[in-house]
DNA sequence: AAGAGCGCCAACCGCTTTTCT
DNA sequence: TAGAAAAGCGGTTGGCGCTCT
C-alpha cells in the first residue's frame, strides 16, 4: 500500500487566499482547535489542501501574530540567532514572538541577507580571530515531524521564556545550545564529540567542552584550533553558509590555516571579538555581550575603517559566572 | 503614460522526522 | 518492528505592486 497523497490534488483551490476562505478557517480552528491539518479542509468546508490550511492559519491568520515591520531589536536578534543557529528558521521564530519563521526568513532573504554579503571583506591579516569557547553545549536536534499530545505539552512548558536554555544547577551545564545544522557541522561536530567521549570517558555523550564556537556557529575542538588554526569565519560563510553543500571541511580548512602557524592572533577574518564564555540565553534575550555600547559584531555592519586595540576588555564585572571578553574597536 | 525591472511576500513543494497502527 | 500517515521544515516560486527609465 503506498502512501497516500497529502490532498486531493484534484479540484483543490490554489493561490491567494480570499477573505470568504480566511473567515471559514478561522471559525472552524476557533471552534474545534488546531491539528488533524488532513480533515481540517472537508470539515470546514474548504476546498483548500490540509498543507495549505495549516500554512495559512500559522503564517497569517493565528491571533497571536505581530504586524508590520521588523523593530530594531527583532533584527539584531535575528542576526545574532541566524550567526549561531544558521537557517534553522523555526527555530530562531520561536525566539521572535508573534513572528513566523516564513515571515522572518522572508525578511532575511530580502533584508538581512544582503547587510551579510556587503560587510563580507576580505582577508586581512591585522584583525585578531573570532574564537568563542563555550563550555558544555548539548546537539540540539532538528524539530519535525508530528506531534503527540504529550511532546505538544512538553514543548509548550519549555517554550515560554526560552527556559529551555536555562542554566541548569550546574551553572556551566546548558541543556540546549543549538547551532547550525548543515551535513558538515553535524558531521564534524558528532565526531568531535565521540573523539572526546573516548579521551576522558565521559559518561555526558553530548556535552562539548574545550571547544569553540564561532558566531557561525562553528564547533571545534579548542585544541584542534590551538594547534592548527581557526576555521575562519570568510570560510565558514563560503563553505557552509553560502556553499552549504560545499566539500570543504573543517578538517581541510584547519589544513589550510596550518601556514599561519596556529597563532590566533596573527590572521583572521572579519570578525573580531575575544569571548572565554558564551551563554546562549544572553543572546536569545537580547542581553549578549555585543549590545550598542560593547558591540561585539554591530561594528560588522557599520564600518569597514576600525583600528583594532587588541585590549581584552572584560565585561559583565557584575557576574563572576559570565566572564565575558571582547576586542575593542575604535 | 507605459512598460521593463526589481523587491517583497504569500503560498507551494518536496523532503525529513515523528507518531501511529 | 515496519511501514503508513501526519506534521513540520526550509527552499523555491510566482504574482503583485512599486520604482525607474
Amino acid at each position: 500500500m503506498g502512501r497516500a497523497p497529502c490532498c486531493e490534488k484534484v479540484g483543490l483551490k490554489r493561490g491567494r487566499w480570499t477573505a470568504e476562505e480566511d473567515e471559514l478557517l478561522t471559525k472552524y480552528i476557533q471552534a474545534n482547535g488546531e491539528g488533524s491539518w488532513r480533515s481540517l479542509p472537508k470539515n470546514a468546508g474548504l476546498l483548500r489542501c490540509g498543507k495549505s490550511c495549516r500554512l495559512r492559519w500559522i503564517n497569517y491568520l493565528r491571533a497571536d501574530l505581530k504586524r508590520g515591520n521588523f523593530t530594531a531589536q527583532e533584527e539584531q536578534l535575528i542576526l545574532n540567532l541566524h550567526a549561531s543557529l544558521g537557517n534553522r528558521w523555526s527555530l530562531i521564530a520561536s525566539h521572535l514572538p508573534g513572528r513566523t519563521d516564513n515571515e522572518i526568513k522572508n525578511y532575511w532573504n530580502s533584508h538581512l541577507s544582503r547587510k551579510i554579503h556587503s560587510f563580507r571583506r576580505p582577508f586581512t591579516p591585522t584583525m585578531p580571530p573570532v574564537v568563542m569557547d563555550i563550555n558544555k553545549a548539548v546537539i540540539a536536534k532538528r524539530k519535525g515531524g508530528r506531534n503527540s499530545k504529550a511532546s505538544t505539552k512538553r514543548h509548550n512548558n519549555t517554550d515560554a521564556g526560552s527556559s529551555s536554555n536555562k542554566p541548569t544547577e550546574n551553572p556551566r551545564v546548558y541543556e540546549t545550545v543549538p547551532f547550525p545544522s548543515t551535513p558538515i557541522l553535524e558531521k564534524e561536530t558528532l565526531s568531535f564529540t565521540a573523539m572526546e567521549d573516548k579521551e576522558r570517558g565521559s559518561e555526558e555523550g553530548t556535552t562539548m567542552e574545550n571547544s569553540m564556537l564561532c558566531p557561525s556557529g562553528i564547533l571545534a575542538p579548542l585544541e584542534s584550533i590551538e594547534s592548527n588554526g581557526m576555521p575562519w569565519f570568510d570560510d565558514i560563510t563560503n563553505t557552509e553558509l553560502l556553499q552549504p553543500h560545499g566539500d570543504l571541511d573543517l578538517s581541510e580548512m584547519a589544513a589550510n590555516n596550518n601556514n599561519d602557524s596556529g597563532d590566533m592572533n596573527s590572521s583572521c577574518s572579519i570578525t573580531s571579538c575575544f569571548v572565554d564564555d558564551w551563554e546562549w540565553e544572553r543572546v536569545v534575550n537580547g542581553n549578549e555581550p555585543w549590545d550598542e555600547k560593547e558591540f561585539m559584531c554591530s561594528w560588522l555592519w557599520e564600518s569597514n575603517d576600525h583600528n583594532v586595540k587588541g585590549d581584552r576588555h572584560k565585561l559583565n564585572d557584575d557576574n563572576d559566572d559570565f566572564e565575558t571578553y571582547t576586542w575593542l574597536f575604535t
